[in-house]
RNA sequence: GGCCACGUGGCGGAGUGGUGACGCAACGGUCUGCAAAACCGUGUACCCCGGUUCAAUUCCGGGCGUGGCCUCCA
């Protein structure tokens, strides 16, 4: 089965090797990265997610060496210079200065954040100041062009000259107009046209250029930048669904623009909106949650990033998803049921329905449930085997053993570690002290009750089990004996 | 105001022109000193109103609801 992806510029799913020019051993993805002045919050967390995923199952497809990922990273910007200007003037340095500290220290803040999401590195990360000398090559090219005008002191993108502007997002010109309600600035020729380039004040981040000191416009920023690390035409270009008009509708104008109408990207990828508690994130509904609140403490827990990963992997990506308590606590039970089956270093690869489930589109809640049907493969043939059933390191039979390496493999390829994750909650519960002695300990006060039952005395088992029970240690009685795991 | 998505059981969430996956929760049972776990089993849903069709949750139209974009917000 082939790779299958649903193409905004279709509207339908499309075989992604079919396509005109795809080459196999250079398969190339660019998805909009994050403009650091602050936090990462949950809702950018998702497209760096499902689009880890796919870069996943773009290497496994075609190699590791034949993928290149590239996610940007925005560090100039107005909000950025806003941010920046307040620095400079309570710590006494230049608006530059601070501009480049803010952003090293947001951008590396964000790196720490979606890696503790499970999620690779992509093969670049550039960042647009490296990558101005380009851009102001590219508004170059397209003034000469006749795409592009220069206009006091900005470069404005001329949309009327752009026959098909608006195929993206399938909005015709004369209903944007009229649709608009936004001012717009006197010296545009065309309401829609957008910034290429504008001045910048001293006090401003700037750069000299043919139309004086100034800054890239936003869309710019992509359209250089793909072109310089993946070429003219690439295979994927990948961002939120709000970014689709006017973001990516003017990187393909620009783009096409400059590359005498060669596509910019063969597919384009967007991720559904994301919701907290059924309403909009917003800081002024006080609902507005970071990447770092999550994991360091929200609602009482440190969320895994293992669970917030899996959250946000079982709806499909394109969905809106409403991102509540109860998901993440959703999560964190399935992952400890997978957890119980999950140990193994995968010696085989993922099963055929879970790839499959990805190659439809990036289907997770489907590949999700092929999860839980290998786990009930595992445990049912468990069950047969009372001996080696409920303990996490158990030794398993050649029959559970395929089923339970399997669920590990697609647990691992979709960027969970489960390994990792019932160490991650006890660190949780602030028992490392616990997490280290933890076994020894327990496995004492199991042998002691087990005496007490013996004996019959069931005031005394049932104390060790409430006093096991307060430390979070859940107790199972089974018939091989009791087990215990620790409790969430 | 214009354009566009989404609306599936208590919750999460696939999918389909004709017996509606899967998970959690619930309920019954086996087991058990009790409980939990495990295992077996069970029930419950396709927003509303029209239309097309032998047949619609699935297609079309309208309505309602939620959300997105049109304001360099993933």
């Amino acid at each position: 089965m082939s790779l299958r992806l649903y193409n905004t510029l279709t509207r339908q799913k499309d075989d992604l090797e079919a396509l005109p020019g795809f080459d196999p051993n250079n398969v190339r993805m660019y998805v909009c990265g994050p403009t650091v002045y602050d936090y990462a919050h949950i809702g950018n967390a998702r497209p760096v997610i499902v689009f880890d995923v796919l870069f996943r199952l773009l290497r496994h497809l075609h190699g590791e060496d034949h993928v290149t990922y590239v996610r940007n990273i925005t560090d100039i910007d107005d909000k950025i210079n806003a941010r920046a200007a307040e620095t400079a003037a309570a710590k006494g340095m230049s608006v530059e200065q601070a501009r480049v500290e803010i952003t090293a220290q947001t951008a590396q803040q964000y790196l720490d954040d979606v890696t503790a999401l499970g999620c690779l590195k992509p093969s670049h990360t550039p960042r647009a100041t490296e990558y101005v000398a380009r851009m102001v090559a590219m508004i170059g090219e397209l003034v000469t062009k006749g795409f592009a005008y220069p206009a006091e002191g900005h470069v404005l993108f001329d949309v009327s000259k752009k026959a098909d502007y608006g195929k993206l997002s399938r909005r015709p010109l004369d209903e944007m107009i009229a649709g608009a309600r936004v001012e717009v600035a006197p010296y545009k020729r065309n309401p829609m046209d957008f910034v290429l380039w504008k001045p910048s004040d001293a006090a401003t981040p700037g750069w000299d250029s043919p139309w004086g000191r100034g800054r890239p416009g936003w869309h710019i920023e992509c359209s250089a930048m793909g072109e310089a690390l993946l070429g003219e035409t690439f295979d994927i270009h990948g961002g939120g669904i709000d970014l689709m008009f006017p973001h990516h509708e003017n990187e393909i104008a620009q783009s096409e623009a400059a590359h005498h109408g060669h596509a910019l990207a063969r597919v384009w990828m967007h991720n559904g909106f994301l919701q907290v508690e059924g309403e909009k994130m917003a800081k002024s509904l006080g609902n507005f949650i970071t990447i770092r609140e999550l994991l360091s403490g929200w609602r009482g827990y440190n969320w895994p990033g293992e669970v917030i990963r899996f959250a946000m992997l079982s709806t499909h990506y394109r969905q809106p998803i409403d991102f509540t308590q109860s998901i993440l606590e959703q999560a964190t039970v399935t992952l400890r049921y997978f957890s119980t089956f999950g140990f193994y270093e995968p010696t085989v690869g993922p099963s055929d329905e879970f790839l499959d489930a990805l190659k439809d589109d990036l289907n997770t809640p489907r590949a999700i449930a092929e999860l839980h049907r290998l786990l009930n493969e595992a445990r049912g043939h468990a069950s047969n085997r009372p001996n080696e059933m409920s303990k996490p390191n158990a030794m398993l039979n050649m029959e559970t053993f395929t089923a339970a390496n399997q669920l590990a493999a697609g647990l691992m390829f979709l960027g969970i570690d489960i390994r990792s994750y019932d160490k991650c909650w006890v660190e949780n519960q602030g028992r490392e002290s616990i997490a280290q002695n933890l076994e020894r300990e327990v496995e004492a006060a199991i042998a002691a009750r087990a005496a007490a039952r013996k004996a019959k005395d069931f005031k005394e088992s049932d104390r060790i089990r409430d006093e096991l029970l307060a430390k979070g240690i859940v107790l199972k009685d089974g018939p091989a004996g009791t087990t215990w795991e620790v409790k969430r």
